[in-house]
RNA sequence: GUGGGCUUAGCUCAGUUGGUUAGAGCGCCAGACUGUGGAUCUGGAGGUCGCGGGUUCGAGUCCCGCCGUCCACCCCA
């Protein structure tokens, strides 16, 4: 169909570009603020990156990208997430060779070939920070404190950050190894599909939302249970440095990460009421994934937030600013346009927004249709007033209008608005 | 990929046991003694009833398929 857009796409049309551009500005000025410098990646990458950087086993690679060659037979695919970009990157740019650690951000749409629902899109947009270089624990805090701060300087409320350590591939291993045993025992005690993940995926029968499943693994060895030392100290260190900054967590031993590419620190913002989808960000620390990329053994940690999901929340919670108005409405009584052309070129110079009609109204009109497009004032360019000097400058919320020489309009408008 | 709901005007929805030219509210455009918005009143424009089949003398209405959309599962942002 011409006039549909594709599946699980969006149109972000006028009026809500603003709330866009707004978390923009935030983003920015909040990254540099913790000295984070912005990365662009492509839009598509060489599939192979995320096979090997995402995980074979993951539902993304499995059966979520959106792969296609290209006329010279490369496979291709759209970008999936971020991280494992961003890794390349620092790869083919040699980015070890500059001072450790590097801190980046980036911003833009990733896209995924999943069934749309509430809170999910095929192409949605990520906001989205990695440090590489350091496996310090205040690198993860920093991390989850920046997050949190995003969400508070949109002015979120009421929102959970769950965290959790998931261990390395040592412990990792320890742990499959004791949840199937567990759950092999309560097989019978699961839902149809945790039955099949005992062997494919016993860390995930943790997070099912079934209560039988709940009941089943309640006593169910978690990460937390199989920690090394290195890591045990780790996750103690990263909790310290969050109560230092006096940052509220609950540490949820069922949080798990779906992305193979996940070591110790997990977390997960979560937000009530928008629906099944409520993970609006999510991050930890990559170990593993650089070497997977071919590269160094270099330690990374990082977050990706949703927009669309925070989005979701800004609207759920009432906090959707009124945008900009425009400043003044230039409207033409008689034969006046030349002058009214004149005005609008000196308030724009100005820089004082303004606008004019273009389809032949009537002042009553125009008028109308100046209180329909919310300006702040209206400007009356009218025979009897020009033959004074003088224009009529109305208030559009007072009602309250009177005459201003031609040249004295800008600073009369300015210094009523400043 | 799986399941369920929904599809009539720009939006929200009516539309009788199948029966002539498919309606309302809001929105849009215009008018109410020709230079003044919001309120009220009046008028106007705007619909292949999602698409394709079928049943019927006759389908917006009943049946089948498809598309789209919403919600949920899986999983994730």
């Amino acid at each position: 169909m011409l006039t549909s857009k594709p599946r699980g796409t969006n149109d972000i049309i006028p009026g809500e570009t603003e709330l866009w551009q707004k978390i923009e500005a935030i983003i920015t000025s909040l990254a540099r603020n913790y000295g984070y410098r912005e990365i662009r990646t492509p839009i598509f990458e060489h599939t192979e990156l995320f096979l090997r950087g995402v995980g074979e086993n993951t539902d993304i690679v499995d059966k979520e990208m959106y792969t296609f060659e290209d006329k010279g037979g490369r496979s291709l695919t759209l970008r999936p997430e971020g991280t494992a970009a961003v890794a390349r990157a620092y790869l083919e740019n040699k980015m070890y060779a500059w001072p450790q650690p590097v801190k980046m951000y980036y911003l833009g749409p990733m896209f995924r070939h999943d069934r749309p629902q509430a809170g999910r899109y095929r192409q949605f947009h990520q906001f989205g920070v990695e440090i590489f270089g350091t496996s310090h624990p205040a690198s993860d805090a920093e991390v989850i404190h920046l997050c949190m701060a995003f969400y508070q300087l949109i002015g979120l409320e009421n929102l959970e950050l769950h965290i959790n350590s998931v261990g390395c591939p040592q412990c990792r291993e320890i742990l499959r190894q004791k949840l199937m045993a567990y759950f092999e025992s309560h097989r019978n005690d699961l839902c149809s599909i945790c039955r099949q993940r005992v062997e494919r995926n016993p860390l995930r029968i943790l997070d099912c939302k079934n209560k039988i499943c709940r009941d089943a693994g309640k006593d169910a060895p978690t990460p937390l249970d199989c920690l090394c030392q290195e890591c045990r100290d780790h996750f103690a260190s990263v909790r310290r440095y969050l109560d230092v900054q006096q940052i509220a967590y609950i540490v949820n031993p069922r949080l798990v990460r779906g992305l193979d590419y996940y070591t110790k620190t997990a977390f997960e913002v979560i937000a009530p009421d928008i629906g099944a989808q409520s993970a609006i960000g999510g991050g930890g620390r990559y170990d593993g994934l650089v070497e997977t990329c071919g590269g160094p053994h270099i330690p990374g940690v990082g977050f990706a937030i949703g927009l669309e999901r925070t989005i979701s929340v800004i609207r759920k919670q009432g906090l959707e600013q009124e945008t900009h108005r425009l400043m003044a409405f230039v409207a033409m009584a008689g034969d006046t346009e030349d002058v009214a052309t004149r005005i609008i070129y000196t308030l724009r110079q100005a820089g004082v927004s303004c606008d004019r009609d273009y389809i032949g109204r009537s002042l009553k009109a125009q008028m109308k249709y100046a209180s329909k497009i919310n300006a702040k004032y209206v400007v009356i360019v009218g025979e009897d007033e020009l033959a004074r000097g003088n224009v009529t400058l109305r208030d559009m919320d007072t009602g309250k209008q009177y005459e201003v020489e031609l040249d004295k309009l800008v600073a009369e408008i300015k210094s009523n608005t400043c």
